[in-house]
DNA sequence: CTGAAAGCGCTAACAT
DNA sequence: ATGTTAGCGCTTTCAG
């Protein structure tokens, strides 16, 4: 026998023994299978009767391999493990959830020669198309996706020159924008406290468009602070404590996300700091679960799931598009900034 | 032309382009490109040269047709916004990305029809295994798992019957344990807030296990309320409110999720309630963010990312087991009940 | 160590 | 409305 799957005991079920069964021929079971509507309602139930019958599943490698078609769409994260990129997942999903497409999606662990290994393995299976999270990528890497054939979606960021589409927010812009609140509420003494991951370009670009508006604004970042790990309530709460130490007048902290953000209020309402008045938080990325906290933190919402959304429908128009879409972060002041 | 895709204008690159570049036979490119040992270093540079030179990207839907062997791994899940289950995901792909698979995700939307479907979908791609949530399927849907011929394994329940393989905690266990810890801490009033999700079977058993464990304590539910909709603070503030309103006597809180718990203690808090003595709380998962909240929240580690690199690790070894893997919910007291 | 032939299961294109 | 033929790009098998 020829090499089988080795988890495979028993042949493969094909269109012939369902043709056999229902005595017609396999291109009819196959148009039958694919919903072709060239086909006799009563041929077409007596192969759907003998198809479910014998338990036939059809075999999609042999399909796509003879149209050259592949309903998969790859969609390549730098990790799941920060919940943004499972909230684009959920709006690609969504989309993809109305067409025949899949998603098939892989990590790169905020690592370069990683995500060019992943883009490699991803093309290889011809997808109908690939969401790929940020613009920066090895040469190869960009080589590849130009020379994919298939629409590609840039996703989460549009600053910097996209391969071919894109879809996000400019976290420059939304940096910058947050500066300009801050400044306009006559904050003065104002900390950054963020993630020390390299690959992480989005919070670079945030943090370069922040110091723009600061700078604007005639002001500068008095300190900023990185940590490694996870973010979390306790990570923003260690990080807000040793910020407040070091400088005890500071009177803004702008976190890189909303979970360390929201860990800094807790711990100023402990310490009794007059949150806005004494102290401003603001966040980034906007998470529904975080409704509730003592006070709403001021963020800025990524569009993290219309994101994806948008992506998806680009893919699933089919078109070879390079469609340059920017979403706009929209700013939420919730309780912790002053009022203007 | 044949059909090529439609998205596709120039013709893809094959095996054949490769080989009439270096000088070299088709099979003995595919054999470098497999990375087989039985070619000379100098003919494998050759082929590399040639295969990097022209951009050749291997095309995996003929090769897996050929040798009947698919590195894909199906997962299935319920849905993308609820954070344990990317957590799943994590561990998987942690597993996953040491070894040549790759995981295609699809969502059930808690929805038992939706859940054959996309399980007659990846199973047309014959993957090389399926890990799927839960041990609740249409009868259609496990004869389908049965036939699969390759491994499959159910994740985040093991109080069923599996199909093949399982790995998770048991959820009735889990809920049994929380109630006997509770009532052993001499809470008496005791409410359950959880969600009204009618396809999540895993809350229904915890919730199932937590009512046995009371009564055999002699206690029973007072009361309970399901809401709609996501979890969050938000979610277990409201909740909260209402059945303290509702019940002003209640002396503990039992929430399906860790995110509602600690709006409830966000809510116990301002309110000037004391937490763990007058009302103890405590929610089920144990999510990490969390750490960090004014008091640790009292818990259930669900072990999930576990599951997911347990799960990964048993189709990766590519037998086709039924192995049954009971992982253990650790109970974490946190600070929000009272000391034994 | 390298090559030639056959065919994986399906679908496009062309019959009828 | 249904059937026939050829072949997708690769790997297996068998020959050298």
């Amino acid at each position: 026998m020829r090499g089988r799957n080795p988890f495979d005991g028993k042949p493969q079920l094909t269109l012939r023994d369902v043709a056999e069964v229902a005595g017609v021929s396999e291109m009819t079971v196959s148009r039958v299978l694919r919903n072709r509507d060239d086909v006799s309602s009563a041929t077409r139930k007596r192969v759907f009767d003998a198809a479910r019958q014998i338990g036939y599943v059809p075999n999609k490698i042999a399909g796509a391999l003879a149209s050259n078609r592949v309903n998969l769409v790859g969609v390549i994260i730098p990790s799941l493990a920060n919940m943004v990129f499972p909230d684009v997942l959920a709006g690609i999903d969504e989309v993809l959830h109305e067409t025949p497409l899949q998603p098939v999606v892989g990590t790169s662990q905020y690592e370069g020669e990683h995500e060019e290994a992943v883009i490699y393995e991803m093309l290889s299976w011809r997808p109908s198309g690939l969401i790929i999270a940020g613009l920066e990528h090895t040469e190869a890497a960009r080589a590849m996706m130009r020379a994919a054939g298939v629409p590609v979606v840039e996703v989460m960021d549009v600053d910097g020159d996209a391969v071919a589409a894109s879809v996000g927010i400019s976290h420059r812009a939304a940096g910058y924008q947050m500066a300009r609140e801050i400044a306009a509420r006559g904050y003065r003494n104002i900390c950054y406290l963020g993630a020390a991951t390299p690959g992480d370009h989005r919070a670079r670009k945030r943090l370069e468009g922040f110091r723009k508006g600061l700078a604007e604004a005639g002001l500068s970042l008095k300190d900023q602070m990185l940590y490694q790990g996870g973010s979390g309530f306790g990570t923003g709460r260690d990080m807000t404590e040793k910020m407040l130490a070091r400088h005890p007048d500071t009177d803004f902290f702008y976190y890189n996300t909303d979970l360390n953000a929201a860990g800094g209020l807790l711990y100023c309402l402990e310490k009794g700091i007059d949150v806005p008045g004494q102290v401003g938080l603001a966040g980034f990325n906007s998470f529904d679960i975080l409704a509730g906290l003592p006070m709403q933190i001021a963020t800025m919402d990524s569009r993290r799931q219309d994101t994806g959304r948008k992506a998806a429908e680009l893919i699933a128009s089919g078109e070879l598009t390079d469609a340059q879409v920017e979403l706009e972060p929209v700013f939420l002041p919730g309780e912790t900034v002053r009022k203007v």
